[in-house]
DNA sequence: AGCCTGTTTTGGTATGACAAAAATGGGATA
DNA sequence: TATCCCATTTTTGTCATACCAAAACAGGCT
């Protein structure tokens, strides 16, 4: 036994309700929001937070866990925290679980699928009447890589993607190429569940030919139209190879 | 001083790698993903949880708060956590702060709008295409109580905004008004700043008529170019109202 | 049965300790 | 002098323990 001698006022009388942590969340947030501390560079030691802000380090550390659990800073085990580089490619991440879990109820996968169509139905059109030439001759090699791959599923799975992507990033919106991965990553353990023949490939590849060569005549009705087929055709194949729709 | 006698062997073998709360925090996840705790449930007890997974209450507690700031689950101070109802809603409020984020540097806001611009515009050609009599009705109700709106700017920025939110229910898709909902919480603090005149609530509501009424007509192409002059129009306003475009 | 109250449980926080890994500083070496 | 290596110091990750206050619970009183 070790001697219980001493007593412990404990007591911190700053903060009158909620929860110290958040308390402290919300104050590094502020001081992160405002650039106080600047990006890429490290939150001060534990030690010394415990010192500013008169809280115990058991507080100090849930709160610099559910700062990198919203995302504001990464923390690599062992080292120091750092304020993350804001990007949107971090917002997914943080969804990750929360549509994990939203994907698993009825009706999920395809309220999400439905989302993803809809925006490749506007960015087919955004395409059709706005694409570069440029653009095009990305579209047009994204095509091609493709075709080239229609013998091997995986390969194809890979330029498929990409020639999607490519739809995304004609219209110089950051956000956009984001959405494209949030949706691929978070449908893919569905796709990825069907099987992938070359026969199937060949249909898809015709699919993503007609989508472009639509887009090519500046056609955006047929572009938009080519894409929706596209997709449903896509959904229905997947829809029906699971259950949990 | 207290005797430092006792010596301490401390080590859980059984993680070799990683930090404890994490792999906690994924051991708990596939509970409530696979509904061994089901929704609306608490947690067991933190005393229990250290019981039956070896570690200190140290790491169940920021196992416990990660989860709430992942969304999984809620925990208001000084009550046991419980598993969330899994919803759209709770995903923007998992995104807050990092969006608080992205949209303070430069475009951020842009490009949400952006954003927003293309969904409104896809939902308004959706509404012009497949709205039901009923849709129609609630539009038409939404018009006239915003334009009844007109001379009071606080209650005009509702109606507005419910106007706009019809459009997001008519697909009926569950994730389109949690869409909207997101867009307005993250824009509404740039668009508050904005000087609200009845001559624009004028102008606003106008162009809520021109949108109307070329769903009323099942005006596909119309219907996107009014929704798209309303919001490049609003994007103006505000714009021209605040320096950090 | 319904309400009040004392007890037990549980969450919230503080403290102190220590192992392991990271940062640091100095000295030896090329 | 510049560089690399190693001993020392921090710092993080974790544990154990203690204590308060609030919540949950269980009786007892009305």
């Amino acid at each position: 036994m070790l001697g219980p001698s001493e007593k412990r006022v404990s007591s911190q009388v700053s903060h009158p309700k909620g929860r110290a942590a958040d308390h402290l969340v919300g104050a590094i947030e502020q001081r992160i929001l405002k650039g106080e501390i600047k990006t890429g560079q490290p939150l001060p030691p534990e030690r010394e937070i415990v010192q500013d802000y008169g809280v115990s380090r058991t507080v100090v550390r849930e709160a610099v866990r559910i700062l990198a659990s919203k995302g504001l800073i990464t923390a690599h085990p062992g080292f120091r925290p750092v304020v993350a580089t804001p990007g949107y490619d971090a917002a997914v991440g943080v969804l990750g679980s929360l549509v994990t879990q939203l994907l698993g109820q009825p009706g999920g996968v395809r309220n999400l699928f439905e989302l993803r169509i809809r925006m490749e139905a506007s960015l087919a059109r955004d395409a059709a009447q706005s694409a570069t030439s440029e653009d095009i001759e990305r579209l047009e090699a994204a095509l091609e890589a493709n075709h080239a791959a229609i013998g091997d599923s995986a390969q194809f799975y890979e330029t498929d993607t990409a020639f999607h992507g490519v739809l995304y990033d004609i219209p110089g919106n950051p956000v956009l190429p984001t959405v494209h991965r949030a949706y691929t990553d978070w449908l893919s353990p569905n796709w990825l569940k069907m099987p992938r023949k070359p026969d199937r490939n060949q249909n898809n590849y015709e699919a993503h030919k007609a989508v472009f060569e639509a887009i090519l005549r500046r056609d955006k009705d047929k572009a938009e139209d080519a894409i929706r087929a596209h997709l449903a055709s896509a959904w229905k194949q997947v829809s029906s190879t699971i259950e949990g729709l």
